[in-house]
DNA sequence: TCGTTAATGGACATGATGTCCATTATTGGG
DNA sequence: CCCAATAATGGACATCATGTCCATTAACGA
């Protein structure tokens, strides 16, 4: 484990993580998530292997930031454009994901790694979890549900990042919502 | 690349790739997937590690051998069941996965790996898709809504698997075709 | 300016991978 | 039942990634 953190505000630290952010996000677009190592990380961002262990003790470590930056860009995103609703999120997770495709596939590929993933995952299930809370009041199926929406939105959005369907973030969207709606009537209580 | 595959016929090779298998498993259920090397393997399956290479080029490898036999299970067992409707493939693959609790566990939990995933998926996949085969007839959303259908199963099944839930495999099945059916129906060219 | 703190790179220990080979055993067909 | 064919074995190697440690150097900012 690392014995100290390196203070947050000194610049040095600031240049080196972000060169590190950079060389991760250029070595997974041209290898995937698998078949790079930290030496190669460190060797792309020109800074000491050592030096890489001081901050992060991880290739995954140094990914979650990334993902907890998206996280709040999304509910900035949702909040701004005040738009009702249930999932309303979905849009801005799409369309974020076909701006990025090429990331976006290159994580989601077949040279994705786990992490990577299942971080995607914990990420759509609060969003889902969070915009069902008013709709859904009651039951144990709560969770089932919300475990059913996030699978379905997760594949389908994996869908349409693929090259065969060349289907716009707004298609998408609509398609997802679409095909949601009558679940949300049935998994509403039976009134 | 191993120069050449043992044949299958002799016991040795059968004995070898039996005693491989189980380690496997065994391997799995108490450390996770990524926890354990080659070498784990073979020392539990007591099987030298040369051996171990002159049959498979991984664990995945190894793997792969009982996806398949469990895709070949769930289609017998669908056939023989006869029954009727989309996405009967459901019921039999709740109830095993059920059954075999902390094996799936550990395979989707946090020690999981991808490959695991991966090839699960692509087997849910498959079956989502014959099963949907004549339900959808038409359509480029066609693969929209395997995706979200498959993507749905995978992750109603999970949660059903974690302790939180404790419900029954038929329930499972009630809820997921409960949940689906409305999508089908939403998906269908609109008549 | 100067004390503090980060970066550096090289050294180590460790452990996994995949390959190769000479030797030993088991096997199954003739 | 014997023997040629083929698997299994285990140890040796080369390679590579990981994580830790340290003495030295450079950059920072108060």
């Amino acid at each position: 484990m690392g014995t100290k953190l390196p203070s947050t505000s000194d610049r040095r630290v600031q240049r080196t993580r972000r060169a590190l952010r950079e060389a991760l996000v250029a070595l997974i677009l041209d290898r995937g998530w698998e078949a790079f190592s930290v030496q190669d990380v460190c060797d792309r961002a020109d800074v000491g292997r050592s030096t890489f262990y001081t901050h992060f003790a991880d290739k995954e470590e140094l990914l979650v930031g990334g993902f907890e930056d998206l996280r709040s860009a999304l509910r900035a995103q949702l909040a701004a454009s005040g738009r009702p609703g249930p999932l309303g999120f979905s849009r801005g997770l799409i369309e974020h994901a076909h701006e990025q495709r090429r990331l976006f596939l290159a994580l989601f590929g077949k040279k994705s790694g786990l992490v990577v993933q299942r971080r995607f995952r914990d990420l759509v299930f609060g969003l889902v979890r969070e915009d069902l809370a008013g709709v859904l009041a009651a039951g144990r199926r709560t969770d089932a549900v919300i475990a059913f929406v996030a699978g379905a939105f997760i594949e389908l959005l994996t869908w349409s990042l693929e090259a065969r369907s060349a289907t716009a973030p707004e298609e998408v969207d609509a398609l997802f919502h679409d095909l949601v709606a009558p679940v949300l009537g049935a998994a509403r209580p039976r009134a």
